[in-house]
DNA sequence: ATGAAAGCGCTAACAG
DNA sequence: CTGTTAGCGCTTTCAT
């Protein structure tokens, strides 16, 4: 684009709006670099700024409903700071959850976000740490002087279950994801708390906690009609297992639930 | 890291598995750099190489649950390759896809992954694709010379209604989400396709076509119900309706549905 | 207000 | 096998 007409250094105090620059020569400079097609070189100016107005987010999955909502958000603010999200899917896997770090450390983004995979620590994670700033989101970290912000699932679950029995509900069931899962383990707590809080029967027989998959919540609603004994209304922990909870007319009509 | 011992441009070729380097050499290189706890610039890296290893995937909304589905699966492809993903979530709004394009442009992403939020041409785009490998999802492009995948909706259509068919019912509605959109039209017209293979009447006061909400599942039900004229099935076009169309024990007792 | 020059950290010939 | 030498395309003093 100097070839245009004059200067050089000057088209990139142009483009950064930097003062230092005369009015028309700048509006010359844009008009010549539009009609070339011309675009500035983001690599080059991250490699001498030192900064690439990028962060990196990484999840277990996608396609578990809740973390599109999250991604949702981080990507909103991010934009609105010019920055831009690399999104990487763990898949759950602790190894891939390294490779990814590694990744975004050569990238040198400027930043990540990781929910992280499990509760044990990663080692690469830990090496991350005092080279690019790191937040943990939906799970705390191992090392509490770490940044994270979590859900209150306490709350989360009293509220829930409070919100039942606002509705008239007295006998309620509990049904959730992941055994020995700290998010499940909380949200019963609150499930216990609302419960009690109310005077209300806290049945065993009506509290199961299955897999993270609709099956749970279908299988323990037909257990229950099974055994005709169940609860007027039930608290499904997540929505996937929510999603098996909900009665359906039967696609292939010989499921009667 | 050079210091470590000797050389330099050898650290380079140490690090990218080039021949040329006596193992040991090698070996001890890699083992100081993990010592000093560094990493490789890839940005400096994709400044001379000319390519970034990146592309940017642009989407109207990954709270949507189709596009999680899709990201997944490019994230998945792209990953083997040894590719990071940009997400790009325009909301819906042709303006900030422009801008993200713009953004992708300037960061020298390696290709474009874009399902289109209209089916109207975007110059943005247009001036991207000779600079750019651009390629289409979800909605073919206007300019039919370019790269697109999308999902055969009139098969779509077609299979969904067979298999309810199949199951036995005779009499099936359809649901869906937006007006005037392709998909829709498409996948009704895979509906028809099929009721007609099959002699089976179609009746128009069971298609309905509102919004992408559940409450368009629910009031279509709602509606047939209280007319006492409904089907026996029907044929939700979309995720989001079909929740509404569920049945659902009611949260707050008063609706019997 | 603008040009000149020195890098940013790395890769890629080209020599040894 | 390994060291030297150019850049990649930009930003940023430092002059002018």
């Amino acid at each position: 684009a100097k070839e245009a007409h004059v200067s050089f250094a000057t088209v990139s105090r142009a483009f950064n709006g930097v003062y230092g620059v005369r009015p028309s020569t700048r509006k010359r400079i844009l008009e010549i670099a539009e009609r070339l097609n011309y675009t500035p070189n983001g690599i080059a100016r991250g490699l001498v700024r030192k900064q690439t107005k990028t962060i990196g987010l990484v999840l277990p999955d996608i396609t578990n409903p809740f973390y599109p909502e999250v991604a949702r958000g981080i990507e909103e603010g991010a934009t609105q700071d010019g920055y831009s999200v690399f999104l990487c899917n763990t898949n759950w896997e602790q190894q891939r959850q390294s490779q990814y770090l590694q990744i975004l450390a050569e990238k040198r983004v400027d930043g990540i976000i990781v929910a992280p995979v499990a509760d044990t620590a990663d080692p690469q994670l830990d090496r991350l740490f005092d080279t690019i700033p790191v937040v943990y989101v939906d799970r705390p970290p191992q090392n509490t002087r770490r940044s994270y912000v979590v859900i209150d699932n306490v709350r989360g679950g009293f509220i829930a279950t409070e919100h039942l029995i606002d509705a008239g509900y007295r006998s309620i069931g509990f049904v959730g994801g992941v055994e020995q899962s700290m998010p499940v383990d909380e949200r019963l707590a609150g499930f216990r708390m609302a419960m009690e809080r109310h005077g209300l029967p806290i049945e065993d027989r009506f509290i199961k906690i299955g897999h993270f998959r609709q099956e749970t919540g279908i299988s323990y609603i037909e257990e229950l009609i099974r055994q005709g004994d169940y609860p007027r209304a039930v608290f499904a922990e997540n929505d996937i297992v929510a999603l098996g909870v909900i009665p359906r007319p039967a696609p292939t009509r010989d499921r009667l639930l």
